[in-house]
RNA sequence: GCGGUUGUAGCUCAGUUGGUUAGAGUGCCGGCCUGUCACGCCGGAGGUCGCGGGUUCGAGCCCCGUCAACCGCGCCA
């Protein structure tokens, strides 16, 4: 027999009556009634009882096994009565008698229980990553990760692409997050970098007359958290491809996210038609350039009906060049409670307020009613809700200034407007793809023009465009946002080296320092280079979805915490003088 | 760097207006229990109330400072 085990703990059944077997696994649960003793044996298949009464040669030493504690055990399967027979487990048919115990490994007190579903504290299950990694729901949550893995290369492989690995020892890139550096020992005084993403490398691979490439890829920032976006590293589902143009990327990426989502998801419907929003839209009508797509509202302008209207605050704002009133329409939110309710939302905010109108039934028909209503009067009110589509029991919040001062707000509000008034399917995975980012963008603090994201995006309209207002020059690239999360982000990449020094001179690059920051690709383009493009996408994210949690740490093995540190192993730690020496730098001296 | 929330037994938490010896569940230790599957019953051990200072006759509770964790902002081409 086999040292460990002749089955795993998901197998047994009533056929197996009779049979001598041999399981290992963990002691999750016992329940010890004196003359009789039940133990719930799990491994990472599932539960087996075993059952053990004085008849037993090892009874003694079965009462004293406790919880998480690593055990083998010899026995004879025993067909359970009807009436004892557990529904909840595969195995729920059968019990092993228990005729020989060995402890592989025992248990201390332990810190973190394995059995029940109890949310602990994040620092606990970090520490104790392993015995938190023991428990059923995140357990799953890895097993799925190996198979959407999975999933994703098949899918990959059978369009023909290849599965390349690029270097994680690299050079630092100018433009973007913080790199992580490495000092290097041969060359002191200078540094690796891990690559925030294999960009620059998979545009030369398209330069070496690869066609088709992607890889699933390790990213790494060393920029600060958030609960959907882990310190430090990451990865991604990185692809390349020659001779396409945006849709040609559309159509490769759709199938393979739709068909995904489909695999892993029982309980959720997968969106087959995927909208294309223009950036300038999205922010427009979801404030937003990742717009939940569940959600139905959607914003509209309403300047026209605040000028000269009576309202005083909304017409001072009109007066100043580029302010307008949004309306954020809420169907079914038409009671002052609820105005009230958001209105102090908004203060929480930081807001002044945000005005309401509610529409109501009154002597003379349908009437607005709220402050607003009060003073623009009956007439723009109706015009209002016409123009908002709205009816009896139905509100509309109202937002003025500058767009880019309430845009983020006005996103927020129509999150809680949505998840207030249910109007969120939850079974549902909308997807959207957001297109025509501008390429630049002006710096707030310095003034100065920047790339706005990807400085390796085709601009829009050529060289004939980037002559004109540089804010206005739009760029071929393109995120896909799910439920209200960046899913992908990708563009059609500048292989045209005159146009792509002209892109740069405008954010203030030199020819010359596009050269030394980017050499290895402002050569390759030298020599023929393909247009190409593609994107990458956020596995970690794209499994967070499916697994329907909203911390990414509950699908990433063993993630850092806020403060992107491994309390599991200890890093970052000290490291030892000579080591530093070696590498020609200097400890910085703390205090 | 900034803001919010949290910090009480191994673990999850309660703790009223500031008032006697700080509680519960679970886990741990001991006892009883032959059909449980969150087994049940009885008993016991277990506390720097994050840390430091202050107010007070008296502080887990109020005030100031500080540390840590998480969430958010900044940041993330």
């Amino acid at each position: 027999m086999h040292a460990y085990r002749s089955h795993n703990c998901n197998q047994l059944n009533e056929k197996n009556e009779g049979d001598k077997v041999r399981l290992s696994g963990w002691v999750h649960r016992v329940r010890d009634h004196g003359g009789l003793l039940f133990i719930d044996l799990r491994d990472h298949y599932g539960f087996t009882q075993i059952l053990a009464d004085p008849d037993s040669k090892v009874f003694s030493e079965v009462e004293k096994v406790r919880s998480e504690w690593c055990i083998r055990i010899d026995g004879v399967v025993k067909k359970r009565d009807e009436e004892l027979k557990n529904p909840k487990i595969p195995t729920g048919g059968i019990e092993v008698f228990i005729e020989d115990l060995i402890v592989l490994g025992k248990s201390d007190e332990l810190p973190l229980p394995v059995f029940g579903e109890l949310d602990y504290p994040e620092e606990t299950r970090l520490k104790y990553r392993f015995l938190d990694l023991r428990r059923e729901t995140i357990h799953q949550n890895m097993i799925l990760r190996s198979n959407v893995i999975a999933s994703i290369r098949k899918r990959m492989w059978a369009l023909d692409f290849n599965e390349f690995q690029t270097p994680i020892i690299t050079s630092s890139s100018p433009e973007g997050a913080r790199d992580f550096l490495v000092p290097s020992r041969l060359h002191p005084g200078k540094f690796y970098a891990l690559p925030q993403a294999p960009q620059q490398f998979k545009q030369l691979v398209m330069a070496s007359g690869f066609d088709k490439y992607f890889q699933i890829a390790p990213c790494f920032r060393d920029e600060d958290p958030r609960a959907d976006r882990s310190p430090t590293d990451f990865y991604q589902l990185d692809i390349e491809m020659s001779f396409v143009e945006q849709q040609d990327v559309f159509d490769i990426v759709q199938p393979v996210i739709t068909g995904v989502f489909e695999e892993f998801s029982s309980d959720k419907v997968t969106d087959k038609d995927w909208p294309i929003l223009r950036f300038e839209d999205a922010l427009k009508w979801y404030g937003t350039d990742k717009p939940d797509l569940r959600n139905p509202l959607k914003m509209e302008i309403v300047s026209e009906h605040f000028k000269s209207s009576g309202f005083e605050i909304f017409e001072r704002i009109l007066k100043t060049n580029g302010s307008e009133v949004r309306a954020i329409p809420a169907p079914k939110g038409g009671s002052r409670k609820f105005c009230d309710r958001m209105n102090s939302f908004a203060q929480k905010e930081g807001l002044p307020g945000m005005g309401y109108i509610f529409w109501r039934e009154g002597d003379l028909g349908i009437e607005g009613a709220g402050p607003i209503a009060k003073n623009i009067g009956p007439e723009k009110s109706e015009a209002l809700r016409q123009q908002l589509n709205l009816n009896v029991g139905d509100a509309a919040f109202f937002l003025g200034g500058k767009p880019s001062d309430f845009e983020s707000f006005a996103s927020k509000a129509r999150i809680q407007i949505g998840n207030e008034l249910n109007l969120i399917d939850r079974n549902r995975f909308a997807f959207a793809w957001i297109t025509d980012f501008p390429m630049f963008e002006r710096n707030a603090e310095t003034g100065n023009i920047d790339f706005s994201h990807n400085p390796f995006s085709m601009p829009q309209g050529g060289a004939k465009a980037l002559a004109g207002d540089p804010l206005k020059v739009l760029g071929f690239q393109y995120d896909l946002t799910c439920n209200g999360f960046e899913l992908l982000s990708g563009a059609i990449r500048n292989h045209d080296l005159d146009l792509m020094y002209k892109a740069f001179r405008i954010a203030g690059y030199e020819d010359e320092e596009v050269n030394n920051k980017f050499g290895g690709m402002v050569n390759a383009f030298r020599y023929g280079a393909p247009p190409h493009g593609g994107c990458a996408a956020g596995i970690d994210r794209i499994v967070m979805l499916l697994a329907d949690e909203i911390n990414i740490r509950e699908v990433i093995m063993f993630p850092m915490n806020q403060r992107a540190e491994d309390l599991l192993l200890g890093s970052p730690s000290h490291v030892s003088e000579e080591q530093i020496r070696e590498l020609g730098i200097r400890r910085h001296q703390v205090e």
